[in-house]
DNA sequence: TACCAGTTGAGAACGACTCTCATTATCTAC
DNA sequence: GTAGATAATGAGAGTCGTTCTCAACTGGTA
């Protein structure tokens, strides 16, 4: 009936978790997808999203909405954490600032909401894109894959 | 050279601008085009895409990521604020928690970023979603338009 | 009035994601 | 091992939100 009731740890799925648990940059469906690829080569996309999907409803993987257009980002770091993102190259960086537990609490005494969670976003300029003259348009020239 | 340089409030722009601010409930775009079209019926979507786009980047509007999948959400309040967020419904809330300076600003001071500004999120359940049995699924069932 | 930058709508294009479905892999008895 | 049931997979089509293109139009301005 619901989907993942009984997920295996199949060879694609292994190299999927083992991609994002390498990767400490947040990437997007498709960044995975790419890099996986160099792994398991005959890995279809939609197995690539389908077990991104599955990671994140096992509790396995974070999906983030950080803001910075259209695509989804991946974390494998399920601790609880913020994130601090650049407004120009979309670079996120895993931060932890404790938002005090009263702020919460003020919540749910003031909306009968029962709150499961949150996430603080901290948009700013990376060292980076603080050097560069702006374009005033998202530039990740300086975010090129090292090798 | 860069675009809304000399934006003109058009009638068409206008009139998002006011089914923005009549909305309290952060619309997506296509519900804000759906808004439109009964006080302006000709108005074409790109119009409405163009406008929303040209309202947040000169600082009229809040373009809002909240999490709740693929389309993007528009707020016409844009005093620094936070939202509350209903996992299952979707529906969003404003609130604001009041977070501390000195939490972000500790974050400049370890990152070498400049703040620029930030999201607090807060995931939840909203009294409805409570009451009526999970399914697992988003069901936005009781935001039915209230006529 | 004529000019011209800015604006508009229609529809094509695009990208991210999901669905469908036939095939293949894996698990669980025997 | 084998057989049968169930789950997973890849290709490709489909969907949806959004952006792009371009010819026509509009509204200030000289």
């Amino acid at each position: 009936m619901s989907p993942y009731a009984h997920p295996r740890l199949t060879p694609r799925r292994r190299a999927v978790l083992d991609v994002l648990r390498a990767s400490p940059d947040h990437p997007t469906a498709s960044e995975v997808y790419d890099r996986v690829r160099e792994t398991a080569p005959g890995i279809g996309a939609a197995t690539v999203y389908r077990t991104l999907g599955m990671l994140v409803s096992t509790g396995q993987a974070l999906e983030l909405n950080l803001g910075d257009g259209v695509s989804a980002r991946y974390d494998a770091n399920v601790t609880r954490h913020d994130h601090l993102v650049c407004e120009r190259c979309g670079r996120a960086v895993d931060v932890d600032l404790g938002v005090p537990a009263a702020l919460v609490d003020a919540v749910t005494r003031t909306t009968s909401f029962t709150i499961t969670g949150y996430d603080l976003q901290v948009r700013g300029l990376c060292p980076h894109c603080q050097a560069s003259p702006g374009t005033g348009h998202p530039d990740p020239g300086h975010l090129e894959k090292e090798h």
